[in-house]
RNA sequence: GGUGCCAUAGCUCAGUUGGUAGAGCAACGGACUGAAAAUCCGUGUGUCCCUAGUUCGAUUCUUGGUGGCACCA
C-alpha cells in the first residue's frame, strides 16, 4: 500500500514565557524540520531583547522564519501573516513532511489555522483621520456614525472598544459595503494537517519565570535597546510590552525601578490573555512543558 | 528607659460623628477577524494587631499589651 503520511503542521503554542523556545527546539531536532515563529513582535527586526528573540546559536542550529523578518516601519498584521505563511509552507513541506510552528500570537494562530476574512487594506491617511475624529468628536459620535453605515455590525460590536468602532468605520468607508456584509467568519480548510500543542505550567511558576526573565532582559541590555528606539514610540509596532514602559521612564513618567515592575506586571497580564484565549480553543492538546518525551510519542502516533 | 505617632485587602493607603468597610496597584475572569505583546469589559478576595472594658452594638471610644517608626535620654 502506498501511504503517504499527509503533511502536518504543528503549532506549539502556550503563554509567554511558559518554555516554548527551548521545547521547539528538541521538535524541530527530532522531526527533522525547521521553525516558523508566529510571534507579532518577533518578526520586527529592530527588537531582540524585549521580544525574547531566540539566541544566535539556535537561530544558526535551525531555519527560523519570521524572526526579524520585517521592519516595524511596515505595516504588518494578522492577514499578511496568514498569506505569508500559506506562501511558504509548499516548499517546507517538499522537504520536509512535518512542519513546527511556535509562537503565542494568539490571532496569528487562528490566521493561519483558521483563516481570516478577506479584506483590503486600510490607507494609512484615511485610518489617521478617523483617529483624529475620534479624539475631537468622541467615541459618541463615531458610534453614532457606524450605527448608520452599519446598523448590523453595531448591534454586536463592543460600542466601548473605540478600535472596534474604527476599523469597521475605515472597512465600511474604503470599500463602501458594510463591513458586516464582509465578516464571512468562515473557517477555511488547509490542504495540510494540523496539530495544535498547548503548552502550560502552575501559574506561579510561570509567573516567576516571567519576572526573572524581566530581569536578564534588563541585564542583556533592554533599557539601551528600547532607548534606540525611543524615536519611533508613537509607532504601533512599538506599543510593546517592555518597550513602553521603559518609554514612560525616558519620559519621566516614572522611575526606572517602576518601569521594570510595570513590565513584569504588564507581560503577566499578557500571559492570562494568551491563557483566556487558547483556552476556548478544544483543538489544543495540553502538555507541561517538561513533558518532551510524552509529546514526542504524541506526534508521532498522530503521524 | 521616656514621650509621641502608627497598626484596615497581597502592597500603598482612605474611611466609619459607634450600626462589621473602599480606592489605586497587584490578583482573578471574560470579549476579540488587517493595531492582537493591540484594544475593551467585568469581579473585592478582609479576625479592620491582640486583650479587657463602656455600649443594645466596638474596626471606630477607654485600659493594658504586642509590633513598627520618630524624637528625647
Amino acid at each position: 500500500m502506498n501511504r503517504k503520511s499527509p503533511q502536518t503542521l504543528i503549532i506549539l503554542l502556550g503563554p509567554t514565557g511558559v518554555g516554548k523556545t527551548a521545547l521547539s527546539v528538541g521538535i524541530a531536532n527530532h522531526f527533522q524540520t525547521e521553525i516558523i515563529s508566529c510571534d507579532s513582535r518577533q518578526l520586527f527586526r529592530e527588537m531582540s531583547i524585549g521580544t525574547a528573540v531566540p539566541k544566535k546559536e539556535i537561530l544558526n542550529q535551525i531555519p527560523h522564519h519570521f524572526i526579524h523578518s520585517h521592519s516595524i516601519f511596515e505595516n504588518y498584521h494578522a492577514a499578511r501573516f496568514e498569506t505569508e505563511v500559506l506562501e511558504l509552507l509548499p516548499g517546507l513541506f517538499v522537504r520536509h513532511p512535518i512542519v513546527l510552528m511556535t509562537g503565542g500570537s494568539m490571532l496569528y494562530i487562528d490566521a493561519v489555522s483558521k483563516g481570516i476574512d478577506d479584506l483590503p487594506d486600510v490607507d494609512p491617511e484615511l485610518r489617521a483621520t478617523l483617529q483624529e475624529r475620534m479624539k475631537k468628536e468622541g467615541l459618541e459620535r463615531m458610534r453614532a456614525e457606524l450605527k448608520l453605515l452599519d446598523p448590523d455590525y453595531y448591534r454586536e460590536v463592543d460600542l466601548q472598544n473605540p478600535v472596534r468602532i474604527l476599523h469597521a468605520l475605515e472597512i465600511c468607508y474604503t470599500t463602501g459595503k458594510t463591513f458586516s456584509s464582509q465578516r464571512t467568519k468562515t473557517v477555511k480548510t488547509r490542504d495540510f494537517k494540523i496539530l495544535k500543542i498547548g503548552l502550560n505550567r502552575d501559574r506561579t511558576e510561570l509567573y516567576d519565570r516571567i519576572n526573572q526573565r524581566v530581569d536578564e532582559m534588563m541585564a542583556a541590555g533592554l533599557e539601551e535597546e528600547a532607548r534606540n528606539l525611543f524615536p519611533y514610540r508613537d509607532s504601533n509596532n512599538m506599543n510593546t510590552v517592555g518597550y513602553r514602559e521603559l518609554f514612560d521612564y525616558f519620559g519621566g513618567l516614572c522611575t526606572r525601578e517602576e518601569a521594570i515592575e510595570k513590565i513584569k506586571a504588564n507581560t503577566r497580564k499578557y500571559a492570562r490573555k494568551q491563557l483566556t484565549w487558547f483556552r476556548k480553543d478544544p483543538d489544543i492538546h495540553w502538555f507541561h512543558p517538561d513533558q518532551e518525551t510524552e509529546i514526542f510519542n504524541f506526534i508521532s502516533n498522530i503521524l
